[in-house]
DNA sequence: CGAACTATTTATAAGTT
DNA sequence: TAACTTATAAATAGTTC
């Protein structure tokens, strides 16, 4: 519409991109006003940009949550579902890489080192004696920086 | 558009309601489409008719959960619900508490100590001293149990 | 009846300022 | 650059089959 006829292929020029892009999304939302009023239909649209900025439109007397609690109840998709296993999976995950890191934790503070081995052990003093190495030196540039002030 | 041109006010017969639902969702989704490809937008489409029946249109490699998430992380709305959001809540309590432990353990290994004080360095060298001094214990253990055998 | 048709309106691509 | 203009493509209201 306009013109001339453009082909519906991705627009690589980044300006006349961006033009479009808020032409249409205003088109778009217009439309969607316009269909919920003539025919009383509740409508939804979420649009993000390449630029990641967000527009929405909902059809009035209808939250985005009330459509997609509706959507939920017609599609049986089990959005949410979908979405909690997903939260579940990633606190299992977390949990376990806190687990992990409790542990290396304790065994570097002298807990529970008798669950590990000679050569364990062996990693173990090195990372340590290391580490002591370290807070010593840090120590004494502190030191030295108090003398100077 | 179209041989006459008619007020956006609810069309009140219900036959004409229909088609003219049916014509205008087809001509929405099909703008979704375009500007996605047009565009490289992400759009999610979710319509209702009066009649109750569902339409939705989704940008290609997003699914309308991507779209919702995104849609939650940028305008900060409560789209899930209770369930979810404690859930939510109890990932970032856990993955701070995780990057407390990593931030913890990395100091015991030597690693961003030049951000601690001379107080808190001297806490870290005695827990060091006393890992250590744990693991030697438990080495000499070991070698005195295999002494034996 | 629903699919196809067209006269018109509407949306918009490109141009202009 | 963004807002405005305009020629043209696209959508669609009413109609036909």
């Amino acid at each position: 519409m306009g013109r001339g006829k453009i082909e519906i292929r991705r627009i690589e020029n980044t300006n006349n991109r961006q033009i479009t892009y808020s032409k249409r999304r205003n088109g778009i939302i217009k439309k969607a006003k316009e269909i919920s009023v003539l025919c009383g239909a509740h409508v939804a649209v979420v649009i993000f940009g390449s630029s990641g900025k967000m527009h929405e439109y909902c059809s009035p007397k209808a939250s985005l949550v009330d459509i997609l609690d509706q959507y939920h109840t017609q599609c049986g998709k089990r959005l949410w579902d979908a979405k909690h296993e997903n939260l579940s999976n990633e606190i299992d995950r977390i949990k376990k890489a806190n687990d992990n890191l409790q542990m290396q934790l304790g065994h570097l503070k002298g807990e529970d080192v008798t669950s590990l081995n000679y050569k364990e052990l062996m990693v173990l003093e090195d990372v340590l004696e290391n580490g002591l190495a370290c807070v010593r030196d840090q120590k004494v540039s502190l030191s030295k920086v108090s003398k100077k002030l």
